[in-house]
DNA sequence: TTATATGCAAATGATTTGCGTAGTC
DNA sequence: GACTACGCAAATCATTTGCATATAA
C-alpha cells in the first residue's frame, strides 16, 4: 500500500522496452548489458530496482525457476518454461493443456492456492549436439 | 565423470539422516543448525558439500523453486509444492493426476525433456490468519 | 517545487573455494 | 598409507541499500 507516485524515467522505460523485446529470460545483468548500449551511464543498481517495480506493477515477470541469478520474463501471460540443465538457457513451452487445467490438478492443500509455474528441466538442442 | 571415491563421513550420514527424517525443506542453514545439534563442530561449508555430493547423488533433491536461499528435500519421489509467496515455506501437494500425465501435457519443445516440477504458490493457512 | 529515482559504492546474504589437517577406506 | 573430506576463513557471486544529486511531474 505504497504513495508513491511512480515515474516513468528513461532508465525504467528503457529495461521495460528491452524486456519485452527479448525472448530470452535474461538476468539483470543481461538486461544491464543491454540497456547500457543506449544509456551507457546506467548502473547495475537501477537496473535491478526497476526490474523489481515492473514486476511489482505486474508489467514483467521475475521467474520462479531453480538457481542462481535470478531470471525476467517481459512475456507477463501464464505460460511454462523449460530449462537447459547443462547451459542454464530458458526457453518457453507450449503446453497442450490450459493453464486453468492446471491449476485444477491440486488435489487438496490447506493453503489459498494464488498461482503455479511448472518447470521443464531438459538439454537443449545445443547442448544435445555438443554430447 | 568422476573417479573419486566417495567415503561414508558421520557428518555426511547424519546430513542424509536429518534431511530424511523432516517434511520441512530446509535451507543449508537450517539443515546446519539441525545437525549441529549432534555433531556442534560441523560447519557449514561441509553442510554445502555434502547437500551437493548428496543430491548429485540422487539421494536427496535440491529444490528448483524460487528465492534465495535454496531448499532441499529428504523425499526423492517426484511430488509438487506449494510456496507461501508470504511466509516462504514449503509444503508438499498432492496431484489429481500422475507426473507421467504431467510430462505428457508439453505440445512441442526442441529439447530433449528430463523431468519436470510444478510450483504452486498461496497463502499458507498461518500467514491467512494473520492477513 | 518537491519527492522519486539515479549513480556510485559499500553492505548484505548465500554459496563456493583454498588450505592445512583429520579420518575413512 | 593414500586420498577424500573436514573445519576454518577468505573469496566470490547476486542482490540490496545508503547517500548525495539529478530529474520527472
Amino acid at each position: 500500500v505504497s504513495r508513491k507516485t511512480l515515474r516513468l524515467t528513461r532508465q525504467r522505460a528503457i529495461i521495460l522496452e528491452e524486456l519485452k523485446r527479448t525472448r530470452t529470460h535474461p538476468t539483470a545483468d543481461e538486461v544491464y548489458a543491454t540497456v547500457r548500449r543506449r544509456l551507457p551511464r546506467i548502473s547495475l543498481g537501477t537496473v535491478y530496482r526497476n526490474l523489481e517495480v515492473l514486476s511489482r506493477l505486474g508489467l514483467v515477470r521475475r521467474l520462479t525457476l531453480g538457481g542462481s541469478p535470478r531470471r525476467y520474463d517481459g512475456t507477463v501471460e501464464d505460460h511454462c518454461h523449460i530449462r537447459c540443465v547443462d547451459c542454464g538457457r530458458v526457453e518457453d513451452v507450449e503446453l497442450a493443456a490450459s493453464q486453468d487445467e492446471v491449476g485444477a490438478l491440486v488435489a487438496y492443500s490447506p493453503f489459498e492456492i494464488i498461482g503455479h509455474h511448472i518447470e521443464f528441466t531438459g538439454i537443449c538442442p545445443e547442448c544435445a549436439k555438443q554430447g
